[in-house]
DNA sequence: CTCGGTCAAGGCTATC
DNA sequence: GATAGCCTTGACCGAG
């Protein structure tokens, strides 16, 4: 408790209920429970892993497990259909085998060894080069004099080392963008042309890419120019604004996808939505809470008060863990939530907790028919009724009720 | 012509201009058409060949060769963006001779190359790789995790893709070999699961639920759950989150694509979109159509009038009639339309041709500054003018001028 | 950083 | 329909 190196959201037991209303203790079952200093550790809510959730996100989350990072496969476009994810080997499987011990150990050593060598890579290309000129994947650097992905990289390289011969089966004006660059080899080649790709461009890595260009292949171009004129800059504006489209398109579907995963990990997690109130059979019968308190233990009536709400305390303290679990769990769900520090999940869910909470609750404070009386009434059934939360938070207010610690 | 078996759409010669609007005849070369009654073999439209198209296109067209209809591969997947064809191979070899001879040379040249190709690659990779670990052929290559040949490799992909559940018919216990691998598709797939093959390798394995695969195949999978345990689950969920994020994004990319890909064939196929019109050299120069008529020969006025229209008739419909072609050619462009049955290609076409002809032409008619008329002016660069289509059109108007055979 | 090379993916297609 | 051989593709790597 004194552990100033703890992560723990520490809960001071005060004389106040409104201090003591952030005294959870997350066993909801154990009524028991009588122990009147409660940690809430956040740390093992934020560790704690939900059923299947895993990786539901796409941008979510390097995973780890039993301590090894690993890396899903990083499709940074919504498209890279080719990548593959290798199967972890067991190191068991791997001695067992005898045969093919040596080309399992190598393959699964490098594919990692590959996997973060390019993430490294990837990042840094992502931020100087952009987009590919010819299909609009993204380029992992400049190939041929052409900022472009490795796919069109590959392919120019093939043809010109195999001197194919395409044919384009259309009008010989295809769109290539990442989607169908395999479509249409002719067209695919073209643009690479197009878009000055040149066998014999050799790069110097001093130079900024225009110059560069343009003292290498000013030759090269000026004649397309001629030839091609409108028809060219026709299919480049076409290509623009199919990638702004397609651009557009992967990005909205990113964000209704966030939303849409934030909106459901709320439908899955908050109990007091409508959807979520009406499937809860708890909620039809309501059952308020009354404390029970043996007068003659007690001298004086003020004596009795304090009994009664120091009870009511504990009952809503019960009640709202269950709630304070939810909104972590939720949290957790938030896309991004597990990239950011640990510390830092921690600050969040301290600072915007009530919040939450509140928001949550506040729908659910209504006038029962059935007892007359304005009643908060939670998840398991349980109200609590006006006079009662008057009871309970009667005494002069205060705000810090949560103390941090560490 | 009175063949009611016939798939033929048949246009029935009539006094009426509307009828006869639908006369066309696809050979627009040939003025000297007089037949007075004409087909539009639509089933003839729907069957060319375009150039020596291989079946480039996924979603395109049933092909004919020699009279036959094939029917192009029906990949119903969505994100199949990967679809290749065959290179042209030398154009020495596309230059030469006929077109049956060609097919028959080409297969001829290119299984004897792959046989050397082969025989170079089978030999490197005998060194490398050695046996099929399932069936004992020579292997091609680590597939799925596994030194295995091509045909265990397809068999596993096929297995996985299609999520084919197999049964054996003796006692689940074949024993699988070069010579009998075909004989029990459980067996093999067994053993290519207890050889170490991972279905996570397969791409495009949509198993969102690996529940399913768990019930059927826990017998097989026990072995292999006992050597990786946690790692395999983890790495597998990573995989079908993933699989299903990237399915999404397919889709919703794959709906931009088809619509790219149907405006793009518009794009190719109609003359009067815009960027066509202007690129048109034939439209800078329009020519009016004239018919001359020698007076001379016919008694009466109306003889010369309905001479007239006839001959103007004629004209129409050849202009017309290569508009038909190529809205026939788009229809087999449409994603889907190779799909569908025969028949209903050919109603679909017959039902919709003049409402998209209409729609093609319906800017086309605006007054030439030339000829101080409203004129309607063709791909070739023809124009009738108002009057003219008037003279053609003046006659009572009836419906029904497609009649339907068989 | 970009180059060529590698090789396991899936696609295509003749064959049964 | 399924099978299997061949092909193209592209993520990755080592070299320079
Ligand atoms: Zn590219
Ligand atoms: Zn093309
Ligand atoms: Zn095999
Ligand atoms: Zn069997």
């Amino acid at each position: 408790m004194n552990d100033l190196n703890s992560n723990l959201i520490h809960v001071y037991k005060s004389a106040d209920p409104l201090m003591q209303m952030s005294q959870m203790d997350h066993n909801f079952e154990n009524l028991n429970h009588t122990n009147n200093e409660i940690d809430l550790n956040i740390l093992d809510l934020i560790g704690q892993e939900t059923k299947e959730e895993k990786s539901q996100y796409k941008y979510l989350l390097p995973k780890t497990t039993n301590g090894q990072i690993l890396i899903a496969p990083n499709h940074s476009q919504a498209n890279n259909f080719t990548n593959q994810f290798t199967p972890v080997q067991s190191p068991s499987e791997a001695q067992s085998q005898d045969k093919s011990k040596k080309k399992v150990d190598r393959s699964k050593k490098t594919k990692l060894e590959q996997k973060s060598k390019s993430d490294v890579r990837s990042d840094s290309a992502q931020g100087s080069v952009g987009l590919c000129k010819i299909c609009g994947d993204r380029a992992s650097g400049y190939h041929y004099g052409v900022a472009s992905c490795e796919g069109c990289k590959g392919f120019f390289r093939r043809s010109i080392q195999k001197k194919m011969q395409y044919k384009c089966m259309k009008e010989g004006n295809c769109v290539i963008v990442l989607l169908n660059r395999n479509r249409c080899q002719h067209c695919r080649f073209k643009k690479c042309l197009e878009m000055g790709m040149s066998r014999e461009c050799v790069r110097f890595s001093n130079n900024s890419e225009s110059n560069a260009s343009n003292d290498t292949e000013k030759g090269d171009r000026e004649p397309k120019k001629e030839n091609n004129t409108q028809i060219v800059d026709e299919a480049n504006k076409i290509t623009n604004s199919t990638h702004k489209i397609i651009d557009t398109a992967v990005k909205q579907l990113a964000i209704c996808d966030r939303i849409l995963s934030i909106a459901q990990s709320h439908q899955n997690l908050c109990p007091y939505t409508k959807i979520n109130r009406e499937k809860n059979v708890y909620l039809s019968n309501k059952k308020l809470i009354s404390v029970q308190v043996d007068r003659n233990k007690f001298r004086s009536e003020k004596e009795i008060m304090n009994v009664t709400k120091e009870e009511l305390w504990r009952c809503f303290t019960v009640l709202a863990n269950q709630d304070a679990f939810k909104i972590v769990e939720f949290a957790k769900q938030i896309p991004g939530f597990d990239q950011i520090f640990q510390n830092d999940q921690i600050l969040m869910i301290k600072s915007h907790f009530f919040k939450v909470w509140f928001l949550r609750i506040v729908n659910l404070f209504c006038e029962e028919e059935s007892l007359k009386k304005m009643c908060l009434t939670f998840e398991s059934g349980h109200s609590i009724s006006e006079d009662q939360l008057c009871t309970i938070f009667d005494s002069n207010r205060k705000t810090n009720f949560f103390q941090i610690k560490a």
